[in-house]
DNA sequence: AGCAGTTAGTTTGTACCTCGCACAAACTTA
DNA sequence: TAAGTTTGTGCGAGGTACAAACTAACTGCT
């Protein structure tokens, strides 16, 4: 009576309406915990030991958890049973002997995550794999100003494309969109560009069409969790994601946990000022930091200053063309940096989480534009003692980390790594 | 054998070293929650509840939690036995009939807080009760560039002759201090102008000599933590103290929990930079928030406007002028609060905590700078529907605020609410 | 006055979780 | 071959929350 077409360990429920359970609020400000909440929890911190630290023995992860190896037993073994973790072959003994370990890991034939990467217009989706490796990818496009029939049409058709690519059910579906987003109650609340998805309650849609979990969250978050499960932020308990294009936004890993402050906004990092009386911002307010590190402040410079194809400069070109001697791109390239470096200095001196991954166009500059920033921030951070700052770049096509991210998005619930 | 001297429920160790156990971290990067530290958990959330919301009953607790009113009757018993709680008088009835409640609250002769209050040059120990009440208050002045040995002795005299004013031990004691202090260890690390406090390991040295658990933080997360137990950021799960004065600083209780960033920094405020390459402030960087909200920036504009007396210029100053008619105050203030409001904007578009309690001298301003703070700050906020931000006041006398949070220190980590 | 209906709080039994202890299995070293 | 070491597994103990069923106490209707 052990194994049912459910798990007996019950990490996520594989039903819609888990979100509420996850939710937990329930009108009061606090919750008990129960035995079998404590249970998920405890199963899913082992699984995102192993995640995190590689496969290890049962023995390995009760020291790292700090438990007795009798609980990892109890915990990993239904796992086993039931096809998720697999055993390795009996790593050689430790010097003094001893039976020889045997390293747990994830059934690489386990189920996959859904992954939905939304965009004004296009729709991507796509499996990825434990490892993060992506499968069936499938592209789509939509009428952003069209009919909202017509766009849950295409959803579908795109998202049961990529799905009918694997022989089991994913875990769940993870969707990364554009605009402002209400992660809680699963819905879209505006999108600029794409009013047909203005207020859309996507989650509940598709956990109808598709009976598997979904959850939803916006872009740089989606980022954020990427970097998390399948980037430089792998096995860290404190890191932000600074994201830089068109727009600025960031988001943040706070001791272990995706914060997402209330109602699912927090990290509308663009907007917060840099310089009282600035620049006009396309927000209406003046001196946002969008005003001095975004790529519309770039141009502007880039055709000041008299640079070739002022239009279509970039970091990654600005990068190369320093590289091949040029004075005007080298100087635009530190003013860049520098002011991309006052928004992280504010992020450091606020929250102090002394890790950052930078995406979209400055980490097209790489490790030299990473440098960069690095050095203005420790110039114009105030230090404390033991304090080290790193700045990381997460270079992968953004596509596809966002799409990564939207799955570890799944896996974040599915874990239940969020108490 | 239920009850021996300690309570069979184990809240927080009498004993020292309960710190170490309340960190958690054993070199890994997970723990797992076992039952006992469920329960521990699980009996801080109800006294919390009961705590924010007043006296309520059995049935209202469960239901204020979401749990079994069995659960609640199983927390609860042990603590009325053991006279920390106790049961009021019977309510009226529900207006469809049953049986009347039997409210709980704090038994108002149960065991009080230790606090002090350690700013350069003077010791300040009081006892605090469970209420917010403050008593026995003692004062002691010491030589900043003394000797330590002459110090310790100062502040145990002064703690002595404090703790002496009760029949029972207290809780524990709480510590908060200027100058950076790593509370993870319990030792202060540097207090800029009393140098004889460097690297002093306080939190062990008062372990030892009084035999009671000891907390320590740096005085902004005192004033947050007291806000939070005692003052406006009551039963709240996300708010933000703001200190304002010779410096700025400030602190997080996001939900639920009081942030401190790694090694107990974070909250740095006063140096972020609202102004690239704007005045040089203290720290030796240029544009640092308390370039233009601090003190020294109200000193010379009021210097410079020509108003009476700049050298003493203050916030309660500015309002009381303005309301009597002078057109420069009133200007001077708007100003003074506008750039405070950056601050704040920049948290709020970081962090989204929606509420602010505002210290130090704007919170001499009363109603009208706050009110003066709110609206700038909803001007200069990107706006998300449904959101809505208030500033509050703590206007009581600055040292109770910060000793009632070094009390509330206690009942936190007491009350053991960190998971 | 009596009874049904409603709510508060308790008793009892059950299920779940982690832990410590003891033990078998498997390897190294001497 | 014997001693020492480490891994992994039963088993019982202790602690925790929950559901069902009960008693207590009050309201309102007849």
């Amino acid at each position: 009576m052990k194994f049912e077409s459910q798990p007996s360990y019950s990490l996520g429920q594989r039903t819609p309406a888990s979100r509420e359970v996850a939710a937990g609020e329930n009108g009061g400000n606090v919750t008990l915990v129960s035995q079998s909440a404590l249970g998920a929890i405890n199963r899913g911190r082992v699984l995102q030991a192993l995640y995190d630290n590689g496969p290890k023995s049962r023995a390995d992860l009760a020291r790292l958890a700090g438990v007795n190896r009798t609980t990892i037993t109890g915990i990993v073994q239904p796992m086993i049973e039931d096809q998720l973790l697999i055993e390795g072959d009996a790593s050689p003994s430790d010097i003094k002997g001893g039976k020889p370990a045997r390293p747990l890991y994830f059934n690489p034939d386990a189920p996959m995550l859904g992954a939905v990467l939304l965009l004004p217009g296009t729709i991507q989706t796509c499996l990825v794999a434990l490892t993060g490796e992506i499968k069936a990818v499938t592209k789509a496009e939509f009428d952003s100003h069209g009919d909202t029939e017509a766009f849950i049409a295409v959803m579908t058709k795109t998202l049961t494309a990529t799905l009918s690519q694997s022989q089991q059910a994913p875990f769940g579906i993870g969707v990364a969109s554009a605009g402002m987003i209400d992660s809680d109650n699963g819905t879209i609340l505006t999108v600029n560009l794409a009013p047909v998805l203005t207020g859309l309650p996507l989650v509940a849609i598709l956990e109808e069409r598709f009976s598997l979990p979904v959850v939803i969250d916006h872009h740089p978050r989606a980022l954020l969790v990427g970097d998390r499960w399948f980037g430089p932020g792998r096995g860290q308990q404190n890191f932000a994601a600074v994201y830089t294009g068109e727009v600025l936004g960031g988001a943040f890993f706070i001791d272990g946990k995706v914060y997402r402050g209330l109602a699912g906004s927090g990290g509308e990092l663009g907007h917060s000022v840099v310089q009282i009386d600035g620049a006009l911002c396309n927000c209406g307010k003046h001196g946002c930091w969008e005003t001095v590190a975004a790529l519309p402040w770039l141009r502007n410079e880039a055709a000041r200053m008299g640079l070739p194809h002022p239009k279509s400069v970039t970091c990654a070109r600005l990068v190369k063309e320093a590289d091949e001697g040029s004075n005007e791109a080298e100087e635009l390239l530190d003013r860049y940096t520098r002011n991309v470096a006052f928004g992280i200095v504010n992020l450091q001196q606020t929250l102090s989480l002394n890790s950052y991954v930078l995406h979209g166009d400055v980490a097209g500059g790489g490790m030299k534009a990473a440098e960069l920033i690095r050095q203005h921030v420790e110039q114009l951070v105030v230090k404390r003692p033991g304090q080290e700052i790193s700045i990381m770049v997460n270079g992968i096509g953004e596509g596809h980390t966002a799409l990564r991210g939207a799955a570890g998005l799944v896996l974040s619930s599915h874990l239940k790594l969020v108490i």
